[in-house]
DNA sequence: AATCGCCATGTGAGCGCTAACATCCGGTGC
DNA sequence: GCACCGGATGTTAGCGCTCACATGGCGATT
């Protein structure tokens, strides 16, 4: 910088002021310091400016498991809309969401001196970890049940159950099973919530939900046994993998999808259109998750007030699993 | 670090020297130093070292679409071994791998002050950028065609496709079409070509490749194709999305997965095992491309030498949608 | 013509840390 | 008893930048 000012015959102040784009240098003056700057290949030092003006411009993300298609587009969804912001994203990943794991993940984050921090953390056992934040960091919970320690910014997942399941009735189907996500999810948790609140709306029977863990086992393992009831003409499971597994498992057991047995799921992955049958699913927008996380902090930052939570829409995208009761 | 060196009654320097553990410390004196940091909740400022020792102990990350299950593994890899050895992940996204992006996406992480590069661009256009990587910055390429311009790690393709392709061969099939990926990825290169050697290693017909753009779209579009030629009893497509695509359309056609035609993926996505039927496939270690790619990061950064390619093995899966021909 | 005020620019300090060198101390050798 | 040594600690000088304030020049105001 120091050799840049030399070169433009100025000061190194006004080197800064042009970096900023300040208003107060004279156009004449401006052009010989870029040209300055050019000619000695210079780019200002991010490190200098992070330490003076103790803002790094860096997000931090901290997520779970980024191969699972939710968090990975959120975490994209992130990264553009702070690239976009004209900041850095920096990640790390936890092997699990307990508490100690969460906050030894936003200890690191704060030592590299983020200037705020995403936690993408769709588990409930990372919500005591949200307790002990540290104060004056803005965090957004993203895809979280977090309690009320920071804001959130969740898809709607009652109302896309809800969707999901009105769908179904709407169709002539007298109830509809579920197979739903963990228990410590608080994303299974608010889909079986819309499920049944579907349900109870229409005065519809409410049959006990199964509880698989997310993987396409599991929802093959609960498939095998709705499949052996001949009442069930209709499942909602909470997401695309379990469908998947229950699509496999009502196949297996001739009882075809969607003549014999109507099927939901939720998540709307890449491969669901490509599922035999293409499988009528509820969209999530991840992206918007993660865009809308940014925007938040964003926020904060700028006023330093904590913002509200936000909710982004779900959609039902009905595709071939689903058709009328006999 | 003043007010801690004031508790403890030592130079703002002996609390540097117990930071890095130097033996140049009376145990006593140290022992002061770390009950004065605890009382004070004391933490390193992480810019500040960064700036006088000009490294920032960040590895840069450039990737191309983090919701692909590949690149979304490959930085999961990288994330965990970057932690296991003290360094942070900043990543940056690109929305393609055309020159132009790359450069800026590496400009930005060059900004940023990171200490190396990780490049997970699986596409050759990207290649053009890699010509003109700043000097001394150690750049690994990742799950890339990198030409020579830097060093790359890589699932062994040629060798997964290839014994793809000699597992349909010995099950009894005269041949094996294929459904290969787009000709500007580097993978589908080295797959088509894996599958030919293999093909011509046995004396067996090449039929002519056909090809998809990754989607399980365009495998099913190519899977109606290959369904009604009768000759077809073996497929083996470039990655488990076009399977997917092509295992719909066998299926739409009459053309049930074994029996009448067997096909074979790549990649082992998590759905591949509870596909109809589960699809036998071509294992890729994402996680040990990530962590290879870090370790020889480190090795660049410690000895100063750009250290050699490097490649990971891939391992075949047999499910079930092959079996022996009729 | 003297005063004011504003625009353009410069100066100095310091962000929190590390590297290099300086200093102090007790113990050793002769 | 004195020079000498090496381990433990302190001192000084930046790293590259921004902030707060100081300065100087020139047109507008009276």
């Amino acid at each position: 910088m120091a050799d840049v000012a030399q070169l433009a015959g100025v000061s190194h102040q006004t080197v800064s002021r042009v970096i900023h784009g300040s208003p107060q240098v004279r156009p004449q003056t401006r052009s010989r310091v870029v040209a300055a700057m050019e000619q000695l290949d210079y780019r200002p030092n991010p490190v200098a400016r992070a330490l003076v003006t103790g803002r790094s411009m860096t997000l931090g993300v901290v997520t779970f498991d980024t191969t699972l298609y939710g968090p990975a587009s959120t975490l994209l969804g992130v990264e553009r809309a702070a690239h976009d912001a004209g900041y850095f994203v920096s990640i790390v990943s936890v092997r699990s969401l307990d508490r100690a794991s969460v906050r030894s993940a936003v200890e690191r984050l704060r030592a590299q001196a983020v200037d705020a921090i995403v936690l993408i953390a769709p588990q409930s056992s990372a919500a005591p970890a949200f307790e002990e934040l540290p104060a004056g960091l803005p965090v957004v919970a993203a895809e979280a049940g977090a309690g009320d320690a920071a804001p959130v910014v969740r898809v709607d997942q009652v109302a896309g159950a809800a969707e999901a399941t009105r769908h179904l009735l709407d169709l002539g189907h007298l109830t509809v099973w579920h197979i739903a996500g963990p228990q410590d999810w608080p994303e299974a948790e608010q889909r079986v919530a819309g499920w049944r609140s579907a349900l109870e709306a229409a005065g519809a029977d409410v049959p006990p939900p199964l509880t698989g863990d997310w993987s396409p086992a599991s929802g093959y393992e609960l498939g095998r046994r709705l499949a052996r009831r001949e009442a069930v003409t209709a499942v909602f499971a909470a997401n695309d993998q379990m469908a998947l597994g229950l699509l496999r498992a009502l196949h297996e057991s001739g009882r075809p999808v969607p003549e014999a047995v109507s099927v939901v799921g939720f998540d709307d992955i890449p491969e669901a259109p490509y599922l035999l049958p293409p499988l009528t699913t509820v969209h999530q927008d991840f992206d918007a998750v993660g865009r809308r996380s940014v925007e938040l902090l964003l926020a904060q930052i700028a006023t330093g007030e904590r913002p509200p939570s936000a909710t982004v829409d779900s959609r039902l995208v009905v595709r071939s699993s689903t058709s009328a009761a006999a």
